[in-house]
DNA sequence: TCTAGTGTAAAACAACCGTTTGGTAGTGGC
DNA sequence: GCCACTACCAAACGGTTGTTTTACACTAGA
């Protein structure tokens, strides 16, 4: 069964260069944490997936928690850097509200193992470090509350409405996706995001405007 | 320091009948995976609040899963019970689910901790026991979508709607609460529970259609 | 007074954890 | 051909974990 080391095939004992490895193991890492969670989860899977030893892993990192902070650190990055393009686009602000929730959900939904960790393992950092990745003020939500306080200004939400508890609504139904979508399941991204936002800018909108878009008819597959 | 047993005072060492120290253990045991979570807690922790040695607690339970198994049953039937009542009360669909989204949340805030550890922890069990809790078709969104699905039939909800879709869209918003709610902060489980419901109610019915009541203008303090 | 049962102590168990240390095969630059 | 460096192995570390076993002080009932 086990060969000696002929040639590859051997999902172990490779030696690569760091550029190579260290994107490797922030995938894995990814993974081992998403299947696991964060704290039942091991060094030593991790890096068995990989084909080295657990030892080795500290070639590339100083600590466990090390791990999740860069993995929970990209995640963040890459996501808020999503929302933020989308969000200073053209239109008023519920016409670029409703891209950012079609948008935030569908790369959600296209990178459903890190935003789980993102989103399920954050806690398991120290408090410290979550503020670090989370920003001072919380820069996702910021983007939220500021779209909401622009439609106010605006005129098309009303002003009873706190923004920052609007925000919060919008994070809740748009963050709890990840718990119960499936890759090739009932719903698409597509539909999820287009229904939520949706509702979402129908929630909001003052009484007498009604978004230009219909309700979708499409049937969801399955 | 450590005084022979002379008498109490000391938090260890007490003796007590089952009816008295399964509650406590429950308590305890919330109370630890909520602060360090399923995986981080340690039975030791648990016990040395007890006044016991960690050995002693299996005297009550069979394992560590069974323990949270016991903590989040619990919450869970507290839980559909409270809303399962609320949705069964008079009025329209969207009357109730006013009803439904304020009491839930109202539920949430006021048992933070066995709230949290049902929404954060549910998946450290296997999947046969979340299955077992959860029910076979999710009772819990059951409550929402039958909800929904009930205010297209009164002509109050748009046919286009996934009800199964709508039904995840107010969940994750309420769900998402625990996650930043703390008591004696920022807002009140009542604002918090008003306001979402008015925008829900919102997103939900049909255009030309307002709910009777208006948007709350109360000011959050703080 | 004896007895059965209850709630806990005490101690040990193997297993596994994250982390450290020291060594080393291979490689590219000089 | 030497040297520094890179990527990893190998082995061990102390500590903690969930769990099991045996024993025992105490209590209530007969």
């Amino acid at each position: 069964m086990r060969q000696p080391p002929g040639r590859g095939q051997r999902s172990s004992g490779e030696r690569k260069p760091r550029e190579e490895r260290w994107p490797e193991l922030i995938e894995v890492a990814t993974e081992v944490f998403y299947e696991k969670g964060y704290e039942a989860a091991s060094l030593q899977g991790i890096a068995s997936r990989l084909g080295i030893l657990k030892g080795s892993l500290y070639y590339y990192i100083q600590s466990k928690e090390d791990l999740l902070f860069e993995v929970i650190k990209s995640v963040h990055e890459e996501g808020l850097a999503n929302i933020e393009s989308l969000a200073t686009g053209d239109g008023d602000a519920l016409q670029r509200l409703r891209k950012v929730i079609v948008g935030h959900i569908d790369h959600e939904c296209g990178n459903l193992k890190k935003t789980a960790v993102f989103l399920h393992e954050l806690q398991a950092l120290a408090p410290d470090r979550q503020a670090q990745i989370l920003g001072g003020e919380h820069a996702y939500r910021g983007v939220f509350s500021n779209l909401v306080a622009t439609g106010q200004k605006e005129g098309l939400i009303p002003e009873g409405l706190d923004p920052k508890l609007a925000a919060l609504w919008i994070l809740g139904s748009m963050n709890w996706v990840y718990r119960w979508f499936r890759p090739g399941g009932e719903f698409t991204a597509r539909t999820i995001g287009e229904q939520f936002a949706e509702m979402t800018i129908r929630g909001l909108a003052v009484a007498d405007l009604q978004a230009p878009g219909a309700v979708p008819g499409e049937q969801p597959a399955g």
